[in-house]
DNA sequence: AGTTTGACAGTAT
DNA sequence: GATACTGCCAAAC
């Protein structure tokens, strides 16, 4: 299990309508200091996959990865479309919609599983 | 094997 | 407050 499979298990846990964090995500990994690799993950995570990466933004609730969604707008659109509600067109409202995932008491579980050989 | 590159974050001015 | 600087570390090349 490498560390990109482990930011999917993550990402498709984020519950519709909410929102989260590349360094929620890092920390809830165990990397408190890799937010950048939860983007590189999300880079090249295959479409395959479906994940709802549009709920990844980054600190400040800006759609930093907007531009990896084909049409400008796409991340947006989805979002709303879940009941985001934005503080302008590229920063959701993070305070009403953040989700974190060292919140979520299936994670160990989960993690425990992916890292068993 | 050394370099480059990120969908970033925390701290320090 | 808003920039600027620094750490991060797995992959691709």
């Amino acid at each position: 299990m490498d560390f990109a499979e482990r930011v999917y298990v993550v990402v498709a846990r984020i519950p519709r309508g909410r929102v989260t964090t590349f360094g929620r995500i890092a920390r809830a990994l165990g990397s408190p200091r890799g937010a950048r690799m939860v983007g590189w993950a999300l880079n090249r995570s295959p479409s395959a996959l479906n994940l709802p990466a549009q709920r990844v933004v980054n600190r400040n609730g800006v759609l930093s990865g907007a531009v990896h969604f084909g049409h400008p707008d796409a991340m947006h659109d989805l979002l709303v479309e879940e009941g985001v509600s934005f503080l302008d067109e590229i920063t959701v409202d993070l305070e009403a919609h953040l989700w974190d995932p060292a919140e979520d008491p299936d994670l160990d579980y989960l993690t425990v599983i992916v890292d068993a050989p």
